[in-house]
DNA sequence: TAAACATATGAATATGTGTTCATATGTTAA
DNA sequence: TTAACATATGAACACATATTCATATGTTTA
């Protein structure tokens, strides 16, 4: 895969509401499925969907802890992309 | 429209591989829509629809000359975001 | 080991979206 | 004003994708 479609593949995981909710609350805080599930109120079955495209597009990672598994960007250039988007958007009309 | 859906807008608007070598290109330089469309070896229908939708997404912006709608980056912020998504893939496995 | 808990996944469906085709609109030159 | 050029746009179609439902897999506890 050329450079210009890794790129587009991660704005494309970035744009759906859904995965940048689940972004935007790992930037703030590692979380497991079932508190993401609570947090955004959706179903797991979603939530584990979305979680799955955003770990094959390399934006987070998973670490499985007994039962659970927990999920966290997969570095930290993603907040600053995340970051560097809804400073645009609260300074445009 | 809240802050999370224009960002999950722009996200969405720079997720497409059409939409993402114009703004590649606009980067460069300025441009009118029929050398885009020779760029981008597309037909004018497909880069005037792709235009439009980066328009509305207040993406890029643009100025009649004479024939001719030269479109251009509607802020600096645009570049510094897609910069920084592709620094991010070069680094990336 | 069985039951309970946590997460993942495949299939189906509904909705969204990119391109094409035909044509309309806007602008300049003859 | 007509012709030629440049761009925009609506409808249709094909394809992508988000969610749901049912169920499978993995892990711990009783």
């Amino acid at each position: 895969m050329n450079s210009l479609d890794k790129s587009v593949n991660i704005f494309k995981a970035l744009g759906d509401n859904t995965r940048l909710k689940i972004v935007e609350a790992l930037i703030e805080k590692d979380a497991n499925v079932n508190s993401l599930v609570v947090m955004l109120g959706m179903t797991q079955s979603a939530i584990s969907h979305q979680l799955k495209i955003l770990k094959l597009n390399g934006i987070i990672k998973s670490e499985r802890k007994g039962k659970e598994v927990y999920y966290s960007l997969d570095d930290s250039h993603i907040e600053t992309i995340v970051r560097s988007v809804i400073e645009h958007t609260s300074h445009s009309k």
